[in-house]
DNA sequence: AACTATTTATAAGA
DNA sequence: TTCTTATAAATAGTT
């Protein structure tokens, strides 16, 4: 429209082509506001120029809101997204970690200065407490480690045909035996 | 552009509304690819119609791309917002202070062990028995320097005259009452 | 959807 | 940028 054909491909000359993106702007611009108008439309319209500039239209309400209603329209049938981790979850995992870390880094102290170094009370309860959940832990594999091995033991034994070498009786009452370690009751 | 002026209000025959809205809707698109080109703009355009379908164009990327660079050009410069914990960040660092106290324990486990990483029950049986000990020194610990807490105590209170406040019997029956923890059987 | 009379947009020039 | 003007494009009303 004008005095000449236009081809559709960049306009090279910068002057030419900076003139033609203000008309052609302008134009667009009032033609996306006469098609919301004449036909109860809602559009958003954004236009970076070349260098970065933002023009912007949104005929109903905000332009937030119409990226709002296109989010929803386009991501709300969409995939369910990545479960993601719940940032305070995170922080809070990450402050329990530090906190044994502490801990485990004054057991070390503890242990290079041969027993002493400590003055806190405090801090004592807590490398007990500590001290017994490992105790606990090891003590629980322990106790799987030694179970596996006996029925391994006694899946030989049965194949080998040796039967009644090892009753049903031993590994209860090595189990019943075990288990009680795994309850100390600590006084103070 | 047209045999007839146009005005501009909502056209209220709807199937005249329906037909101007796909022309223009069509012309809208095909302006707004020609600015793209010509003046090496990016442009996002988003048609709803009055019934509530959604007509798109992106000339760069995808809409999604365009919604972010706006937001970033019209939400950067403004508030901080929250100082967001990135999900990914969060899990590396976990990742990371686990790496820690997995390196810690085995530092604790060497020093007890002796210089020897354990795998066999073996091994597991005197960690156990090392951190038992620690377990009963610290408990020791604990003990004396409550002690010593109480015995300070006591003397500030005889310096004030205050006497008899503080019972002998009081400090025994205490002790009595923790020593035991320091005798606990470990079955297996 | 295709046609066409007109209106509108705009390229080039000032 | 803005104004002007010749001309290309878009499109309202019709078929």
């Amino acid at each position: 429209m004008g005095r000449g054909r236009v081809q559709l491909k960049r306009i090279e000359n910068p002057v030419h082509r900076q003139v033609t993106f203000c008309k052609r702007r302008a134009g667009l611009l009032k033609k996306a506001k006469e098609l919301s108008v004449l036909c109860d439309a809602e559009i958003g319209l954004v236009i970076f120029s070349a260098h970065g500039k933002l023009y912007e239209l949104a005929t109903k309400g905000t332009m937030q809101e119409l990226i709002e209603r296109y989010s929803k329209y386009t991501g709300g049938p969409q995939l369910p997204d990545e479960p993601t981790v719940e940032p305070m979850d995170a922080i809070k995992e990450i402050g329990m970690l530090k906190q044994e870390i502490e801990v485990l880094q004054k057991g070390l102290r503890y242990m290079f200065a041969g027993g002493c170094e400590y003055t806190s009370l405090d801090e004592l309860l807590v490398l007990e407490k500590h001290l017994e959940i490992w105790i606990n832990q090891i003590r629980s594999t322990k106790v799987d480690i030694m179970f596996q091995e006996i029925q391994m033991l006694r899946s030989k034994i049965a194949q080998n045909g040796s039967a009644e070498t090892c009753s049903q009786d031993f590994i209860f009452s090595n189990a019943a035996m075990m288990k009680p370690s795994r309850e100390i009751r600590f006084n103070s």
